[in-house]
DNA sequence: TACTGCCATTGAAACGATTCAATGAAGCAG
DNA sequence: CTGCTTCATTGAATCGTTTCAATGGCAGTA
C-alpha cells in the first residue's frame, strides 16, 4: 500500500503522474518545461498540466531543493534594522528578490560578530544561493570573504566595500555627495561652516571629508578647524543623534560664529538642529543645517531636513542584481566577476537650508 | 564509484560515517541525540563526534527537512515595511525567532493583495512552520483563514485581529491607549482640545476614539464635534503625515480655539505639529499635541513628540512565541489553541505637551 | 530487410538525511 | 543449554523531486 492515507492532504507529483496516466518523469518534464519537453507531445502536456491543476498539485519544494541544489533563496542580512538607513534598502532588496522568485532569509546581526557569524552558518546551510550584507559599520573582516569565497555564493555588500575580489559592493559616491553637500551650503552665500565628521572606523566618513575639502580648495574656502567635530565610534545606529546634539552644543560653546552646519548624516543633523533650536538658533533662519543619506524621516523632522539623498532602495535593487548575474553564471559555468558599483548621490532641497544673506543678525 | 570526486567540497553524513566506521544511522542517531542514543556507547558518540567535527561535517538542511518535514523556517509578512510601526516588531520577530534558531523568511506585501497571495504561496511551498502576519491596515479577508487553517499552520497576526479561531493575534490595549492619552491632556488642564481620528476601515480607530469618549464622559470633558476631524483611508504609509498637517490646517481656519490635539498615531501628530508651527501655533507652549505608536522616529522630532507607546518589540516576540507553541503543539499531536493577547499602553511624555495653564494667551 | 535517426516516454538512480524494524552479542534466570 | 531482556548498531525504506540513459515505435533511406 502506498498512498490513500486518508487524511495526508498533501498531493505529490505521483498523484499527479498516476492520475494522468504518465510517469512522473514525464510530469517532472512538463511542469518545469524541461528541455526534453521539445519531445512531449501536446496533448500530453495540456492532460498533465490539467490534472495538476486539478488536483492542487504543489511541487515539494525541499524536495525540489534537494535533488537540484538550488535553495531559490537569498540570505539578507544586516547589521543594524535599527538604524533607518536599512528600510529603504531592505525594501529594494525584497522587490527585486521578488522579480526573480526568489526569497529572502532575513537577519539582524544587532552589530554582534557572533551573531553574524551565527547567522552565517544557518544561511549556509540552508544554503542560500546569495548573500547580501547591508553594513554601515565596518565590522568584518577576512573570515566573511573566506566562508563566503570558498563556496562560491556570489556576495555583495551594501554600503560598504570589501578588500579583495571575492565580494562585489554597492556603495554610493561619498566624495562626490561631500562636495554636492558643501556646494549647495556654497552657492548659498554660506563662508563660517561647521562640520561633524563621521566615526573614523566607519568607512563612509574619510570620502565625504575629502569630497568637502576638495570643494572648498577649488573654492577657496577655508575651513576653520575650531569649526569641525568628529563623532566617537559606537554600533548604537541613535548615537549619531545624541552625537549631533553633543557637538553642537560644543560647537557653540566656543562663540565661534558659523551660518552652516555639515552633519554626516542626517541623525547627526537632526541633533544638530535639536541642539541649535535649544540654544535659540534658529533654523534655517540663523543657522542652516545639511544631512546625508536621506532616511525616510527627514521629510518628516521640523524643519523637513535638507540632505543628500543615497538611492538607497536602488541600492538594495543593484545589490540582487549583481547577485542574480552571480548566481546564473555559476549556474551557466561562467566566470563570476565581481562589481563595484558606486552611485550617484542627490542634493535635496527642503526646509533646513537657506541662503546666508537672509540669515538674520548673527551671535 | 561512489565519492572522490576530487573537487566535491561538501562533507556529507556517509563521509562521516565511513571515515568513523560506523554506519550513517548511528551518526544520525548520534549527531541528532535522537531518544536511540541512549544506547549508544559513549565511546562511539566521542568518535563520531570527533570525527563529525575533523571533517566540517555540516547537515544539508533540504535533505533534513525533505525526510522530517519541518523547516526550521517561519514567515514574516509585512503589509508595508516602509511603515515606521514595522521595523521595531520585525526586531522583535527576529530576535525571538534567533533564540528559537529559527529563521524568518521575509516577505513584504507592499499593501497589494496579489502580493500578499503570492508570498502566502511561496512560503506554504517551502513548508514554512508558521506565520506571522504584520498589519496594521485591514486588508485581508477569509481567503488567509482558510489557506491557513486548512494545513494547520501556526499564525499569528499583529496590530490587528482577525475573526474566527483559527489565528493567534496580538494587538495593543487601543481603548486603554485612547483613554491614557486624553487623561494626559486633561491633568494638564487641557479642555478646549482637538481630535483627529484614524481612518474609518483601519481597525485601531474604533477603540482608541472609544477610548477617549469613555474617559471624556468619566471626566465630564465635553468633545466640540467641530474639533474632530477623521483622516481618509489610504494605504500610504505616510499619508497619515500628509492628513495630520491638512486636517490640522483646516482645524486652525475654522478659528475654533484649542489648547491641545490629540492625533490617531504618530505621524498624524508630527503633520499636526508641522501644520501648527507653520501656523505660527507653538508646540507645546499654545498647543500640546499627542501621538499614538511611538515610532522610532518620534523621540528625535523637533519637539521630540509625547505619545502613548505600544510595545512593538515585545509584540513581535510574543507573536513568535505564540507561533512556536502551536508549532510544538503541533507536534506533539496536542491540540493548538489560538490566543489572544491585548499588550499594555504606556504614556511616553516628551516635549510637545504642557501644562495648559501655562499656555500663552491664545487665537 | 536492415539500419539509422527521431520522437515520446519512462525506469531507476540519485540528492542527503531520518527512522523503524531487525540483528547480533551479552548477561542472566531457570 | 534454552529462552528472555537489554544493549549497541545497522540495513534498508522513505521523503518528493530531477535527470540520465534506455526503450520501443515509427518513418525514411539504402
Amino acid at each position: 500500500m502506498k498512498r490513500r492515507g486518508s487524511k495526508d492532504l498533501t498531493v505529490t507529483m505521483r498523484d499527479v503522474a498516476e492520475t494522468s496516466g504518465f510517469s512522473p518523469a514525464t510530469v517532472s518534464i512538463v511542469l518545469n518545461n524541461a528541455p526534453l519537453a521539445r519531445y512531449i507531445a501536446p496533448a500530453t502536456k495540456k492532460r498533465i498540466e490539467e490534472t495538476a491543476k486539478k488536483l492542487g498539485y504543489r511541487p515539494n519544494a525541499m524536495a525540489r531543493f534537494l535533488r537540484s541544489k538550488r535553495s531559490h533563496s537569498v540570505g539578507v542580512m544586516f547589521f543594524d534594522i535599527l538604524d533607518p538607513f536599512c528600510t529603504p534598502v531592505l525594501r529594494g532588496i525584497e522587490n527585486a528578490l521578488y522579480q526573480c522568485s526568489y526569497v529572502p532569509i532575513f537577519a539582524d546581526a544587532h552589530n554582534q560578530r557572533n551573531r553574524f557569524e551565527r547567522y552565517l552558518e544557518m544561511m549556509l546551510d540552508r544554503h542560500v544561493e546569495g548573500l547580501i550584507v547591508v553594513a554601515n559599520w565596518l565590522f568584518v573582516d577576512i573570515q566573511l570573504l573566506a566562508d563566503i569565497g570558498k563556496r562560491n555564493i556570489p556576495a555583495a555588500t551594501i554600503g560598504w566595500e570589501l578588500p579583495g575580489d571575492t565580494v562585489s559592493s554597492v556603495i554610493v559616491d561619498n566624495e562626490a555627495g561631500g562636495r554636492l553637500a558643501l556646494e549647495h551650503l556654497y552657492q548659498l552665500g554660506h563662508r563660517k561652516i561647521a562640520f561633524i565628521r563621521g566615526p573614523k572606523t566607519l568607512i563612509d566618513s574619510a570620502p565625504r571629508w575629502r569630497g568637502i575639502q576638495k570643494f572648498a580648495q577649488s573654492a577657496g574656502l577655508e575651513i576653520d578647524s575650531a569649526l569641525v567635530a568628529q563623532l566617537p565610534d559606537s554600533f548604537d545606529p541613535n548615537s549619531g543623534f545624541e552625537g549631533g546634539i553633543r557637538f553642537t552644543d560644543e560647537l557653540l560653546q566656543k562663540k565661534k560664529r558659523f551660518t552652516a552646519l555639515v552633519a554626516f548624516d542626517d541623525l547627526t543633523a537632526l541633533g544638530a538642529i535639536r541642539a541649535l533650536t535649544k540654544a535659540g538658533v534658529k533654523v534655517p533662519e540663523q543657522c542652516s543645517v545639511i544631512g546625508f543619506d536621506d532616511v525616510p524621516l527627514s521629510a518628516l523632522s521640523a524643519p523637513a531636513l535638507t540632505t543628500i539623498r543615497q538611492p538607497l532602495e536602488a541600492m538594495g535593487a543593484l545589490a540582487v542584481n549583481v547577485v542574480m548575474e552571480g548566481v546564473n553564471a555559476n549556474l551557466e559555468k561562467r566566470d563570476v566577476n565581481i562589481a563595484r558599483h558606486k552611485t550617484t548621490p542627490e542634493l535635496v532641497i527642503r526646509d533646513s537650508t537657506r541662503a546666508a544673506s537672509l540669515a538674520g543678525a548673527d551671535d
